[in-house]
DNA sequence: AGCACGCCGACT
DNA sequence: GTCGGCGTGCTC
């Protein structure tokens, strides 16, 4: 091969390097083939690379540069990602290949074709006459040719019904039936000639015109904070925008959390339209998931619901952009590219010039700082359908309580007499407890020995319908003890109640009543969760108990009382960002009363009745957004999110050490370059909250900034120190950057 | 991250 | 004399 035959590209690879290396490439090719793959031999084993740039500067001699095998004639990734992901490597400090290693799905990754499965299958060509008929003597034909008469039907089919190959090659030969592959019937979507609507939607309120025609009026990048109250109809906005935007022969983009994908939300959009939607989630088999990414990039569907990851999807023409329940912590990625979706969304929307839309009940403060700014613009929703009035709210006050068995699960008095009133009129009850399992944890009541995790620093929780004890943090679980490992006493207690023993003790209580728990033990399916939530719909179970899989987009027209049993755990954790995440989760369940016609209540059971948190969520005069208003003055005045800007440095190994001090050696020579960078802090070297998670010890430092400049500038140097130090097999370094969780 | 290279100790 | 342990450093 000449090398004038060649083309020269730069090529990013799935290592942790930052460097882009230079391969050949056969024939001349232009930036068309910037984003395709390559397969390329690299540091002596094989590995698929992505292109991102043709005919680079390098001063590197010709002879060390290897050839590279083009996989893709042209790129399917377009230019708005590569943008995106190249914002999203500088921002978040992340290798600019891991970063298409997140983006692209599975089996891109592993270099096979970007192209549909092929599914063959054969339908009948022609009804052959009585003689051609007789001609056949081959009873297997005849069947077969029976069976064709009702449609076309995939080869895998007919051989799991037991006819051969032969048979069905027999047909063809004779004319009477074709083979076709069922992928290739592909029309886009704005070649569909029916109407885009499918259904006649209701007539919007004055609030959703008025926010729909802000969004629709410009068709220019701008993000909306779609403020709207829980049952205000935010999603009749979005289909109404979508509308809009699918008129203009664009494309859709929705974003929901990983919880929120349920089959109501996706029947919503298959009912509203003729376009063909497609989704993206965690319940997607590889193939599905390549499927779903060719008909975003091939036109072929006009809108894409999908979680964090779909974001990376490639849509020719995106027009919209929006996530639904911004404030939802499952669109930060917590590992490897440590993006959060609403951050990059934000990009992309940018990139294409199209609106973006982030909807909530309970924005971030981070939203809500931004419409203060004026980077976002904010619309209301804050009429509920249907006429439906928020519910009220009630406190009882558990130090009034009388100690009884049912308090001590959770339950007190006063409640469980409300959920007996409350079932006996035919109404449901829902009972919210962010904690699953049956107990917190188990105590030798003769020694004083805790159960714990033998590879984390963690309690083991209580499971008694499993009958184990249960690590929550690495999934390691033994048998319930009978007796005390450490004194042979058999006095062994439970302390802190969970939904399993709310369950069953509501279950003595009541028992002629139907009681359904929703918790991430009990469902652990998609199919689980409909079928649970169906269940709940259909009445057959008057008192629902779970945890925040309960909270999201779940409509139960019957549910009168919410009762919040245990707010108090979340009222004085030391992580900042607790109140705002209490604030949020109480007003999401809150939400879950009172959405039919009859009015609903809301019960929070407290030992801190003058708590201010618990004062403003029942004060009917006190929104959601006076909450945040006023957490925003507190971070303001601790010098906090959103008010400057944070980044993780993280190292765990195996030797408690190792990590330790490697850090403690890193703090060391950042404090010697941190004089070159102002309005900056970084704290020593600590333990993690959990230091030791699966046998590995994790310690971190936290930088604090006024500047998001500074902050990535400084970061970057960080990178570069450690980039030149060659680290141990056992260490493990990230840097993460607006962390959501402190750890 | 991988892998090759290389420099030492335990074996045929 | 060689097989393989893993520490070090480079990868177009």
């Amino acid at each position: 091969m000449k090398d004038s035959d060649c083309t020269i590209v730069n090529v990013v690879i799935n290592r942790p390097l930052q460097k882009k290396f230079a391969y050949k490439i056969e024939g001349k090719a232009g930036v068309e083939c910037i984003g395709s793959r390559v397969e390329v031999n690299f540091a002596g084993s094989n590995c698929i690379g992505i292109i991102t740039d043709v005919n680079p500067e390098i001063n590197l001699p010709v002879s060390k540069i290897k050839k590279a095998k083009l996989l893709d004639k042209t790129s399917f990734i377009s230019e708005d990602i590569k943008k995106v992901l190249e914002f999203g490597s500088a921002f978040y400090q992340y290798p600019l290949g891991q970063c298409y290693n997140v983006a692209l799905p599975k089996m891109l990754r592993d270099g096979k074709p970007f192209a549909y499965e092929n599914i063959p299958a054969i339908e009948l060509q022609s009804v052959p006459d009585e003689d051609a008929l007789a001609k056949i003597r081959s009873q297997e034909q005849l069947k077969l040719i029976e069976i064709l008469k009702n449609g076309t039907i995939r080869r895998k089919e007919l051989r799991e019904r037991g006819f051969s190959s032969q048979t069905e090659n027999a047909l063809i030969k004779k004319g009477i039936a074709k083979l076709i592959n069922l992928q290739t019937e592909q029309k886009r979507f704005t070649e569909i000639e029916l109407p885009i609507l499918k259904e006649n939607p209701p007539v919007p309120n004055i609030e959703q015109q008025n926010a729909i025609l802000s969004i629709t009026s410009t068709n220019e990048f701008g993000v909306f904070l779609l403020n709207g109250i829980t049952g205000s109809g935010k999603t009749e906005v979005y289909l109404r925008v979508i509308e809009e935007v699918l008129k203009q022969g664009k494309a859709a983009l929705v974003l929901v959390p990983e919880i929120a994908l349920t089959p109501q939300t996706f029947n919503r959009f298959y009912r509203r339209f003729n376009i063909p939607v497609s989704s993206m989630h965690s319940a997607l088999t590889d193939r599905e998931r390549l499927d779903a990414y060719i008909d975003m990039q091939s036109g072929k569907s006009g809108i894409l619901i999908g979680t964090r990851t779909a974001l990376f999807t490639p849509i020719p023409n995106l027009g919209l952009i929006i996530i639904d329940e911004e404030h939802d912590s499952s669109f930060k990625q917590s590992d490897s590219f440590r993006y959060h979706a609403r951050s990059l969304g934000i990009i992309r929307a940018k990139e294409n010039n199209c609106p973006i839309i982030l909807g909530s009940a309970t924005p971030s403060l981070e939203s809500v700082y931004n419409v203060k700014k004026g980077i976002y613009k904010k619309l209301d929703l804050t009429i509920r359908a249907g006429g439906a009035s928020l519910p009220d709210f009630q406190i009882i006050d558990l130090r009034n309580e009388p100690l009884t068995e049912g308090l001590k699960t959770g339950v007190s008095e006063t409640l469980e007499k409300e959920i007996g009133e409350e079932t006996a009129k035919g109404n449901q009850v829902m009972l919210f407890l962010n904690r699953r399992g049956y107990a917190h944890h188990m105590v030798c009541h003769n020694c004083g020995h805790v159960f714990m995790c033998p590879h984390c620093d963690n309690l083991l929780t209580v499971h008694k319908g499993l009958n184990r004890l249960k690590c929550h943090m690495c999934e390691n679980n033994i048998p319930i003890p009978k007796v005390c490992p450490n004194c042979q006493s058999d006095a062994l207690f439970e302390q802190g109640f969970g939904t399993e023993q709310v369950s069953d003790y509501l279950k003595t209580r009541y028992p002629d009543i139907g009681i359904e728990r929703i918790d991430r033990d009990v469902v652990t399916t998609k199919a689980q969760l409909e079928s649970r939530l169906n269940r709940i719909t259909s009445g057959k179970f008057q008192i629902v108990i779970g945890t925040q899989m309960l909270a999201k987009g779940h409509d139960f027209p019957n549910v009168t009382l919410v009762g919040i049993l245990d707010i108090d755990s979340s009222l004085f954790s030391d992580d900042f960002r607790s109140l705002e995440n209490a604030a949020q989760l109480l007003t999401q369940v809150s939400g879950r009363s009172g959405r039919g016609n009859k009015k609903g209540r809301v019960i929070i059971q407290t030992h801190h009745k003058d708590n201010l948190l618990i004062n403003q969520l029942i004060n009917p005069e006190c929104s959601y957004l006076n909450i945040a208003e006023d957490l925003l003055k507190t971070r303001k005045n601790l010098m906090l999110p959103p008010y400057t800007y944070q980044a993780f440095i993280l190292s765990n190994s195996s030797e408690r050490i190792t990590a330790f001090s490697f850090l403690n050696k890193l703090h060391s020579e950042l404090i010697s370059v941190l004089n070159k960078y102002s309005n900056i802090a970084i704290t020593p070297v600590m333990s993690d909250k959990m230091e030791k998670q699966q046998n590995r010890y994790h310690f971190h430092m936290l930088v604090t900034c006024l500047s998001r400049k500074t902050l990535n500038m400084f970061l970057t140097e960080v990178r570069n120190i450690v980039a030149e130090q060659s680290l141990s097999q056992d260490l493990r370094f990230a840097i993460e950057v607006d962390p959501i969780i402190m750890c």
